[in-house]
Formats: structure tokens, C-alpha cells, sequence
RNA sequence: GGCUUUGUGGCGGAAUGGUAGACGCGCUUGAUUCAAAAUCAAGUAUCUUCGGGUGUGAGGGUUCAAGUCCCUCCGAAGCCACCA
């Protein structure tokens, strides 16, 4: 019989449920691996070909690792708040968690038809109160916690409420907001209660604050800054606006320099790490102080090229800064009102798109240079942002480009202060020249000028030396309903933290999933949502990385009804060993996940600082598009050959009526209402030729692989394998059916090889012999390699090597096709069981040991060796190097091949690297 | 503009500095078959006077030896970006 994969791996997969046989415990006997997979978000759409790429991949590794000993942890869940299902749920009312479960549901039977080694019993679900208690534990614990800057670390507030009460906050050194004022211990003492909750906030690490956020209209919601991209939503790609809000935020920017640090200790990518790098953006500088002429008030900037001080002609300060009203002179008050009415009519998106258009207006007030004593103009200009350094800076318009096409547009003097460029045509930006005209300054190199100026500003007390992140605070409210709801309530307008045996605070029903009619968010809708009668709760939601942050700490112990995760089970799994998802997750998911690790490190929680120790990003499988041409204005359709005699649209087409680009045109009549009589103007050969394109897999280009068609016409273990074998793991590329040939023919010659015709067994007992072993243990050390490498295709190709080179000897021995199963089992387990059990096995392959590979099998000790001959390359086979340098010598020129090469020649030099290469020049 | 990655047959892709193109797809030929599918076997970079020569985006360099390391240029992909 043949090899029915269907009827086997359901089997398989029923007997593997059953038994539990991936459900892990912990085990201080046996070493620990935590192989985790980026939770999915269960869409309506279900899974596509692409999305199990990373899960068939780690499925390898967990297996892999189980055969070499390891108790593996490999757990999966969802990540089930969400925009689609709310945005379902207002157009039909039903409610998120019912289409959630739904799709849940769904997800779940597509996995499990791919035999995945997960243990289910630890699954979590975002969405779940049971889960969300502890998303909402870790807000209340954020909110009870200040970050000292002394020891950089986290520490309770009522630690710094002693120290407020002690001496004020003069000698504080914490991450804070900057404007928080200073207040002595009397002061500190003498504050009501509503005023010190309020001036806390500007020391948690959960704090509320009126500040710009990214409002987005048609979403009707705040979005953080990787939810934004090129004035858009990620999410629907809707235009982005900046609005000032009251909303909670996270301190993330407090863990700045220790999320950049623990960069250097894990084994991720060199472009996520950048890109984590670029987003962090620490910048070196200093602040300078300038005062305001006619003023008391002194003008703080940052700069990262204080050496150019002198270089200084004028000022700018961002359009939202909060000085401009009181500094703009009469004269100028129309122009400058004018102006920043017009940046902000302007969308970020404009804003960008208009780098080249300078732009700005001059306040009429004047700032002294510290040294100088120098009048400068104050101008505003929208070049300047507001969020970042202090919202002003000094410009220098003959080193820094930005600067110089401001100056020039509005007829600012350009100095020269570093030598060496040519500045009537553009700045000279290079940190490398000597300064000039820069008073205590000339004559030094550009670095030793920068380490000057900021001692003579210190000393001065004109400024400082500052170190600048770009990393912003995370905006944690979201006006919608699916979301965890933030566990505070009001008292006299005050925020309270709801008390922790009130958790979790469930998500209400509401009536409605859209905004009330004065504005405000869906569970304002909730009836009767209090904590105690008029102490309403807080109507924002958490945002979707709020349940995603610290989900893999949940799986180690996700039944614990008392604490996120116990102290033994933190401390057996530790953290992530391995990590697989998406790079689009590089700024998001995987800053906050730090972060929040980070802080719960920090008060004694979780025992690593870093959540995941390796990462792997796996590519995107892209879809294959193709395209049908309908001529304008008619129902006719052109082929792709004959398209550039007619006026045509292009129409994508769904490719599963599409056969290697040619298209069944009776489906295609079928597949639409609308092209029920469609007519074709066809290819010379009569047939109907596609246009294609490389395209992201999605359901609106009809370019949809179904993983459950192919589990259905090749099988699990075909596709597991085919998958892999497409090429790296981490580039992307798109899917391409033609060559599942390949992978399938394969598993069906691993079948024939082992069984007759009639099903009955075609092994032997028979001892294997040296050939056979080398073979075998070639295969072991690739494989092994192949796997611990992540070079899943190389692995799959060894396979099949291996299986070649045994049906080449007709090695059909019980004794060499063991090994070879266990090797094939992690990537296609159902088959390999199968095999297992009828050679007698009664225990899964699962549980069986990784075979060791032997170097004496491999005859590793002999080497090819190229000699030069007369300028030509020889290659002499098979002989010994397992010998010390002088020895290779010997042997090379004892030799009898090389003798008869050598005969009559003189030897001019031989090259010896030990165990490797011998080189002989004649 | 900056950073990161990348460039190898018709295609997907292999090659610890050591015989480039493993493995698979596709294609060609043959066996089997009434025929087809499936299967099996052989071949498949390129030029060649059949000795061999040339080939990993282009050009240099290091080395006995370069797809691999270094420099310059060209192309592709991704990320960041009026961040002072």
C-alpha cells in the first residue's frame, strides 16, 4: 500500500493529544529550553501558507532539542484584543469576544492539522480576565514605581514620598518629566493630598499627562509612535493628526540607556539590533543656556556640536514651544501667529513630504550669546520639533545643513568656525577640521574643542554636558473597548489605583462599541461602571502591547491564581532561549517586551533583565499575484502576449483558477457573476496566458495559498518540509507551489524504502557496513548542524541526500534507517512515527535520542590537497593529515602519486596548515 | 542623506579562504506501459580545434589559493530620517 499520509497523520496527531506527550512540568533533572513562537492575532481570514513559516520552523528546534535531552518548553497562544474584531463588532453589533472565539477556534484546528508539538494546557488568551488580571497587576505596579537615576533601577513611590518628606526634591535624581518643579520638604509636607497625587505623576512610571498624541480621526484613538508611520496608521493606513489629550503613558524613555545597553547581550540580528539602535537614539551633547535679552528668563537648547558655538547666528524654536507668546514682540505678533496657524494645518504627513520648502518667521526678540555677549535673533521655524531635546536650538548655518538653507532662505549671516569646507555652497558638517574664529577654541581639532566648551560651560554654569534619546514615553490609553480596561478610579478628579484584590477589573457590557455622544470613549456607555457610587473608573483601554508584553512570562506558569509567575517557575525557565516572529515587530513588541521585563526584573519578579535571549526573524512568504487584462469599456479579456495591441485594465485574478500562469477559463466564468459570458481574445496557441507579480499574501489580490488544500493533496509532513526547504528561514520569498514535488517524492521513497508493495516490511537485521556508516553519520553531523544553525533548507537537503546515498547501496537495514527516522522527525514527525512503530517501536520517536555522529565514520583525518604544478592546480585524494606540520611535509613528499608528479622537478616551497592543506609550488 | 542586508545556472538555492553550482524544480534522452500517470536510469553553466580554456554584478587588492577577506563603483531589498 502506499503512503497514505492523511489517514497517518490524523492518527498521530489524535494518539499525540491524547497522551499529553508534549505537556512539560518542570524537571531539575534535566536542562531547560524555552523555544516561543510570537503569539498570532486570530483574524477572520485564518492562516495563510506563510504564517506557519516560523512555527513549522521552532517546531524543528523544540523537537530537536526534546531528542538531545532538553525539557523543552514550546507553548502558543493568542494575542485576541484587537481592532478588527471591535471594528466587527460596531458594523454588526456582535460582540468582540464571540467573533474572537470564533476565529480562536479556527486558528487552532489549522494548526493542529500541522502537527505542532505545543503543550496546549498552557495556552493563554489576552482577552481572558484570568490573563488580563496580571496585564493590569503590572500597570498598578508601574504606577507605584519612580525610576532613580542614581542606581537606575525602579523603586517603590512610597520610597520616594520619604525622601520628598525628607528633603524635597532638590537632590533627586529620577527619570521625570521635565518640567516638574523643584519643591523643598516644606513645601513637599504642606500639599494637599490631590496636589501631591498630581505632582507624582511626573516621577511614575505609569503617569498621566496632557500631552500631543497621535490622534487619528477614523480610528477615533490616540496611537503610539510605532503605530504611526508616514502620517499614517499602520492599521488601515488612515491620516494621523496631532492632538493634545489627557492620557496614561509609560515611562519607557526612563529605561533609555539600559534598553540600549542590553543590546550588546543578545544574540539577535545585526539589523534589528540597529534598528532598535535608530529608534532608542541616544545623541551626545550639551544643553547651553541663553539668556533672553530685556528678559529673566534663560533659553535652554540642546546640541550635539557645542565646538561651533561661536558659529552661532541665530536662534530657532519649534512652533509649539510654549515661550512664544511671551517673548514675540508686537511688531512681529501677526507674522508669527500667521505662521503657526499654518503649521498646524499641516499634517505630519505634509509636513515630511515638504522637507525641501523652508519655512519660519521671526519673533523679534533677541537671545545673548553666553561668551559673546552677542545679540541674536529669536526666529520660529517648523524645522524644529517640539518633542525632541528642549523644542529650540542654536543654529549654525555654516555646520549644519539645516541651519544653512534656513539662513539662506531668509538672509541669516553664515560664519565659518571649523576649516575645511566651502561654504558658499553648503554647510560643512564633518566632525574633523580645526576651529576658527571660536575665541578659547581656535586652533584645536574639532573633538578636544567639544570636551573645552563643555568644561567652560559647566564651569560657567552656561550649560552642560546632556546625553538626548529619541525614544519617547508610550502612550497607553486607547479610546476604544476591546482592551484591557486601566484599573484607576476617580475621586474628586483624582486618579486612584484600583486596589489589587480587585483584580482583574472586567470589561463591562455596553450597548454600543462606538464613542458616547459627547466624545468620549465606548465604556462610557457601561452602566452603573463605578468603584463606589460617583468614583467612576478610568474609560480608556490599554493599548494591543499591553497584553503582549509579558505574555511569555505568563506560559511558565499560567494557572498561578496568586501571582503572574511563581518564583520556581521564573526561576527554572528563566526566559526565552529562543524567539521566532516577524521583524515588523523590531520597534514595537519587541522594546515594550524589554521594558517591561526590565522593570519587573528590577522589583524582583522575573530573574533575567532580557526577555529573549536569541531571536530569529522569519521572512515573509509572499503571494504570487496574477492578472487578467480586460479590454476598456467591454467584457472581453486579453492575454498577457496580446496586451499591447488594446487599451486594457488590469484585474487581479484569484490564483487558484490559474495553473503555472494559464488561466482555466471555465472556472473563470463561474468564479464571478459578472463574467458569466465573459470572451477572451487568446494566445497564438490558443490558450490564456496571466500577467504575475510578487505581492504580500492577502485576500483582496486573490493571491491566497491555503496551507489546508495542500495538508489535504500532499500532507502536514510535505508541507512542514517544503516550507523549510524553500530557502533561509529568515529571507523572504514567495511561495511558488511547482516544487512540493520535490519534498513529497521524497517522503514517498523514505516509504518505498522501508516497505514492499504489500505494506509488509522491506528491512533487514543485517550489520551495517563502512560505506553505509559513513553515510549515515554524514547525515547525523548536517542535520545536527543544519538545525542548530537555523539552515532548515540545508537540513532538509542532507535528508535527502542521505536517502539517495542508501538507496544507491540498497542499504534497506534496520539498524541505519532508526537513526535516519529519529534525524527526519523533527521536521516531518507524522511519517517518521509511523515507520517508528511498525519497525516494533513502542515508544514515540519523540522520546527516542538524538544519534551521536562519529568522526571515525566520517574518515575525517584524510583530505584533499591541491598542488601547483607548472602554475596548474592538481588535487590528490585520500591522504593522511591527521599528522603534525613537519609530518605533512614528509608524507606530502613521500608519496608515491606525488613522487611520479615530482619525478625530475625541483620543489620550491610547500605550504603546510596543520590537518588542512598542502600546497606544493614546483 | 544615514545605517543594515544582499548580488552565484532557466528557477528556488548549496559551498569552516581549498575541485563553485550540493539538494530540489524545470528541461532532454532512454527503460517500463497498448497509452498515460507514477516509477527507474542517464544528462543538463559556458566556449572548445576535445588537449583544455572561461565563468559567482564591474574593476582593483591581499593570498600558494577568493563566491567567501579588503578598497572603489553599479544594482536590489529593508529600516531610520528636518532628532539639532
Amino acid at each position: 500500500m502506499a503512503y497514505n499520509f492523511n489517514k497517518i497523520e490524523k492518527a498521530w496527531q489524535k494518539k499525540w493529544q491524547d497522551d499529553k506527550i508534549f505537556s512539560v512540568s518542570i524537571d531539575t533533572q534535566k536542562p531547560k529550553f524555552y523555544v516561543l513562537d510570537m503569539f498570532p492575532y486570530p483574524s477572520g481570514a485564518g492562516l495563510h501558507v506563510g504564517h506557519p513559516l516560523g512555527y513549522i520552523a521552532s517546531d524543528i528546534y523544540s523537537r530537536y532539542k526534546r531528542l538531545k535531552g532538553f525539557n523543552v518548553l514550546h507553548p502558543m497562544g493568542y494575542d485576541a484584543f484587537g481592532l478588527p474584531a471591535e471594528q466587527y463588532a460596531i458594523q454588526t453589533g456582535q460582540h468582540p469576544a464571540k467573533t474572537t472565539d470564533k476565529n480562536i477556534s479556527r486558528y487552532r484546528e489549522q494548526m493542529d492539522q500541522l502537527g505542532f508539538s505545543f503543550d496546549w494546557d498552557r495556552e493563554v488568551r489576552t482577552c481572558d480576565p484570568k490573563y488580563y488580571h496580571w496585564t493590569q497587576w503590572m500597570f498598578l505596579e508601574l504606577f507605584e514605581h519612580w525610576f532613580n537615576k542614581n542606581n537606575n533601577k525602579a523603586e517603590s513611590i512610597s520610597n520616594l514620598i520619604l525622601i520628598l518628606e525628607k528633603e524635597g526634591n532638590k537632590n533627586l535624581k529620577a527619570a521625570c518629566n521635565p518640567k516638574t518643579p523643584q519643591v523643598g520638604a516644606e513645601e513637599w509636607n504642606s500639599m494637599e493630598e490631590n496636589q501631591r497625587l498630581e505632582f507624582l505623576q511626573n516621577y511614575r512610571l505609569a503617569y498621566q499627562d496632557e500631552t500631543f498624541v497621535n490622534w487619528c480621526p477614523k480610528l477615533g484613538t490616540v496611537l503610539a509612535n510605532d503605530e504611526v508611520k508616514d502620517g499614517l496608521s499602520v492599521r488601515g493606513g488612515h491620516p494621523v493628526e496631532q492632538k493634545k489629550m489627557k492620557q496614561w503613558l509609560l515611562r519607557v524613555s526612563a529605561y533609555a540607556q539600559r534598553l540600549l545597553d542590553g543590546l550588546e547581550k543578545i544574540e539577535w540580528s545585526d539589523s534589528i539590533k540597529e534598528i532598535q539602535r535608530n529608534w532608542i537614539g541616544r545623541s551626545e551633547g550639551a544643553t547651553v543656556h541663553f539668556s533672553i535679552k530685556d528678559r529673566k528668563e534663560k533659553l535652554e537648547i540642546f546640541t550635539t556640536r557645542p565646538d561651533t558655538l561661536f558659529g552661532v547666528s541665530f536662534m530657532v524654536l519649534a512652533p509649539e514651544h510654549e515661550w512664544i507668546g511671551l517673548i514675540t514682540t508686537d511688531a512681529q505678533k501677526d507674522e508669527v501667529e500667521n505662521y503657526i496657524l499654518q503649521t498646524k494645518k499641516k499634517t505630519e504627513r505634509d509636513r515630511i513630504s515638504d522637507v525641501k520648502n523652508v519655512s519660519g518667521a521671526f519673533t523679534g526678540a533677541f537671545c545673548i550669546h553666553p561668551f559673546t555677549g552677542e545679540e541674536i535673533p529669536v526666529w520660529i521655524g517648523d524645522y524644529v520639533l517640539g518633542g525632541y531635546g528642549t523644542g529650540a536650538i542654536m543654529a549654525v548655518p555654516g555646520h549644519d545643513q539645516r541651519d544653512y538653507d534656513f539662513a539662506k532662505n531668509f538672509n541669516l549671516p553664515i560664519r565659518e568656525v571649523v576649516e575645511g569646507g566651502n561654504l558658499a555652497e553648503e554647510a560643512f558638517e564633518a566632525k574633523d577640521g580645526v576651529l576658527v574664529n571660536s575665541d578659547f577654541l581656535n586652533g584645536l581639532r574639532v573633538p578636544e574643542a567639544i570636551k573645552k566648551m563643555n568644561q567652560e560651560l559647566e564651569g560657567g554654569k552656561k550649560g552642560e554636558p546632556r546625553i538626548n534619546f529619541r525614544l519617547r514615553d508610550a502612550i497607553f490609553s486607547r479610546q476604544r473597548y476591546w482592551g484591557e480596561p486601566i484599573p484607576i478610579y476617580y475621586k474628586d478628579d483624582a486618579p486612584y489605583p484600583l486596589p489589587k484584590d480587585k483584580l482583574p477589573l472586567e470589561l463591562p457590557p455596553v450597548d454600543s462599541y462606538l464613542p458616547t455622544e459627547d466624545g468620549e470613549a465606548p465604556l462610557g456607555r457601561a452602566k452603573d461602571w463605578n468603584f463606589k457610587t460617583g468614583e467612576p473608573y478610568e474609560l480608556t483601554t490599554m493599548p494591543g502591547f499591553a497584553g503582549s508584553s509579558a505574555y511569555y512570562l505568563r506560559y511558565m506558569d499560567p494557572h498561578n491564581k496568586n501571582d503572574l509567575v511563581s518564583k520556581e517557575a521564573n526561576q527554572y525557565w528563566e526566559n526565552v532561549d529562543l524567539y521566532v516572529g516577524g521583524s515588523e515587530h523590531a520597534v514595537g513588541h519587541l522594546i515594550y517586551s524589554r521594558f517591561f521585563n526590565k522593570f519587573l526584573f528590577d522589583i524582583g519578579k522575573v530573574c533575567k533583565d532580557e526577555p529573549f535571549k536569541k531571536l530569529i526573524n522569519q521572512g515573509m512568504i509572499q503571494g504570487r499575484s496574477n492578472f487578467v487584462y480586460r479590454k476598456k469599456g467591454t467584457n472581453s479579456f486579453v492575454s498577457h502576449g496580446k496586451v499591447k495591441d488594446h487599451e486594457v485594465t488590469t484585474l487581479h485574478v484569484d490564483v487558484n483558477i490559474v495553473q503555472n500562469d494559464q488561466l482555466d477559463l471555465e472556472a473563470f466564468k463561474s468564479w464571478r457573476e459578472e463574467f458569466k459570458n465573459a470572451e477572451f481574445i487568446l494566445e497564438d496557441d490558443g490558450t490564456y496566458l496571466c500577467g504575475n507579480a510578487v505581492e504580500k499574501m492577502s485576500k483582496s489580490l486573490f493571491n491566497v495559498v491555503n496551507p489546508d488544500l495542500i495538508v489535504k493533496d500532499y500532507g502536514a509532513d510535505t508541507l512542514r518540509l517544503y516550507e523549510m526547504f524553500l530557502g533561509p528561514i529568515e529571507q523572504s520569498k514567495p511561495w511558488n507551489t511547482s516544487g512540493i514535488e520535490g519534498v513529497s517524492r521524497f517522503l514517498h521513497k523514505v516509504w518505498r524504502f522501508c516497505f514492499e508493495e504489500d505494506d509488509s516490511l522491506s528491512l533487514n537485521d543485517e550489520k551495517a557496513t563502512a560505506a553505509e556508516l559513513k553515510i549515515l553519520h554524514t547525515a547525523i553531523k548536517k542535520v545536527e548542524e543544519a538545525i542548530e544553525t537555523f539552515a532548515l533548507n540545508v537540513g532538509v537537503s542532507s535528508l535527502m541526500i542521505c536517502l539517495n546515498d542508501l538507496t544507491k547501496e540498497k542499504a534497506k537495514k534496520k539498524c541505519l534507517i532508526k537513526p535516519f527516522l529519529i534525524l527526519l522527525s523533527s521536521f516531518a514527525p507524522h511519517i517518521s512515527e509511523e515507520i517508528w512503530a511498525r519497525l516494533g517501536e513502542t515508544e514515540s520517536v519523540c522520546k527516542a535520542e538524538f544519534p551521536k555522529w562519529e568522526k571515525s565514520f566520517l574518515v575525517e583525518n584524510t583530505y584533499t590537497y591541491p598542488i601547483s604544478i607548472n602554475g596548474k592546480k592538481k588535487f590528490l585524494k585520500e591522504i593522511s593529515l591527521d599528522l603534525q606540520k613537519e609530518d605533512i611535509e614528509k608524507v606530502a613528499l613521500e608519496d608515491e602519486k606525488l613522487q611520479s608528479l615530482l619525478e625530475g622537478k625541483t620543489v620550491r616551497k610547500v605550504i603546510v596548515v596543520p590537518k588542512k592543506i598542502v600546497n606544493i609550488v614546483i
